[in-house]
DNA sequence: AATGAATGAGACTTCATTCAT
DNA sequence: AATGAATGAAGTCTCATTCAT
């Protein structure tokens, strides 16, 4: 039974490969249609455009990390063991699946205008954390956009760092602990 | 009256502002002429090409500020303090010429490869003054590369914050306060 | 019970429709398929291509016309209730089938020229009463090409008019009387 | 000075050639601009898309026919003299420019609807003919909108004759005789 | 220096048709 | 008889670049 099932993740593992590469724009259908090995028309059976295909890959893996942050504020007793299970997290998911977290590096300017407020968002845990934390006094009262900002920022920048590859070669163990350590020290002062 | 030098800084000006708005790849060469009022052909006089264009802007600044940020080291006596000015003179740059900072910050990851090691590089500083602490014992022993990343995710972050402008709307300059704040805090363990 | 029969019907009727709608080359295979609620194979078992589905639909309709208008023909006694008889079956026609006969007026140019001689035809007998009505003296000497063109001109309009539908909205029985009257007038001289 | 005035006509020359031999939708980009002997780029610098080509064909010549017609409505006298001379035009455009006046033949449908009453249209003028011929006791009491479509009706007919060419041989000229003749009639009584 | 018409490769997308199930 | 995933040729349109003026 033949179901298209197998056809469309083909499809959505060869467009994330090349959009990494080349860039989503850079990237043509029949660059990904070639690579998949499978016709022009077929792709478009499963995604209405590119630009949905874009979306799609996005939103499902953003809100996925949504999700399991979200199971882990919820699980974890306090601010810091939640911030360094979330961040271990990240880890994580960027050993296990480094093409999609890449992606979702990489193409995040384009698509974050639509979101919408309902959907799983991992910024929106990691300031809940913070928020949660300074109710429950154990980290000094601040403004949690700012703090949660900088916190992302240090993950994203551990990425960036690999990505370009250039500078730091780390291992993905040791980048996890030194974020972890830096992102308690700028949300604790 | 050199007036080929003020239609080069036109076509520069425009194509900064669109490249910003919609993307090196989403605007086109009639977007930048029609915008600027010159004609399609006077813009390939004073640039080869597209792809020319986009390089040349983000080469000339991106040099001019690791030239600053090189007489900021040098000028600047301690670890500290020269973090400090470092993130502040961002902060103006930022006030300044936003436009410019943002273009820098968007399109970095497109060329970033074709810079070379002789250019002056804002990373490179930041790096430098973290190695200079160390040896000076002012600042822990550390990962001068780690630690030099983490600073510039720091600094990027309250860019990317305020590009999105969604979550923060804090002023720049307590922005600036905040993050000299972390980085001191980040960097002196 | 000859299901495939029933499967034809639908499909011909939901081509039919969407023709009139959309126009033939406008309207898509999967158009007509999802429009009558079967998959696409199904339709490929009944009509060996959409030209031939086209070519079809309008055959049997406009034979069936032919037919029924030599019928008339040879049933009438003069030449004027025979036109009287003919255009008045043309608004039967119309108001029992409108869709039908709709599709007729607006694919024949696309078909007229896959006609034969030996189909039936009702142009053809039209011109017959006029032929025969001249040598028994009913109406003057004329020329009888011209004449049925004529006639079938004013048929047409009265189709036309009701179609875009804009300009005139009698009932059809009425419009009826004013086209059989012109056409007299137009015969007889 | 090149002012691309020439390869727009030369452009609409062509499509109106092709769009008559091969219909609109029949009709590629490819097909017009080899046809033409220019590049397809050159085409859409001229015409905004196949549609707004197909357009722009279409009322230029409707809306000039339009305006001609008024211009007989105003010098004529008489209803008769009016609607003559209103015929004769038609049958020297069509002598003049066959081209042109098959297209409006063949696309109307398509346009029609695209028409704002704004827009000078030989329709109104036929059926002012009419109005005004009735209220000066010239023709009898008629549906003013029903005799204009009969006369377009017997217009169209001719037209349609000379293209199918199949079954009416006659010149241009009889043909305008004829068809006064019994435009005439129709409205007369 | 400036103009802008012309170029044509190549992008995205559609859709009639096939065929294994 | 029916299904619908797959095919790929072909369509429309875009756009960086050139060049005669």
């Amino acid at each position: 039974m033949p179901d298209g099932t197998a056809t469309k993740e083909l499809i959505g593992r060869t467009a994330l490969r090349l959009f990494i590469e080349k860039g989503i724009t850079e990237t043509t259908i029949r660059d990904i249609t070639s690579s998949a090995g499978i016709a022009v028309g077929t792709l478009y059976r499963h995604y209405g455009s590119k630009d949905e295909l874009a979306w799609e890959l996005f939103a499902e893996s953003y809100m996925t990390i949504g999700r399991e942050l979200h199971g882990i504020r919820i699980k974890e007793a306090t601010a810091r063991s939640k911030l360094e299970a979330m961040i271990r997290h990240f880890c994580n998911i960027f050993d296990k699946d480094t093409a999609m977290f890449t992606y979702l590096f990489l193409s995040r300017h384009r698509h974050l205008q639509k979101l919408t407020p309902r959907m799983p968002n991992p910024y929106i845990e990691i300031r809940s954390v913070i928020n949660e934390g300074i109710r429950r006094g154990e980290i000094p009262r601040q403004d949690p956009d700012v703090s949660a900002s900088m916190v992302m920022g240090l993950i994203m920048q551990m990425i960036d760092s690999r990505l370009l590859g250039q500078r730091i070669k780390q291992s993905i163990a040791s980048l996890a602990d030194t974020t972890v350590a830096a992102s308690l020290r700028v949300v604790e002062a």
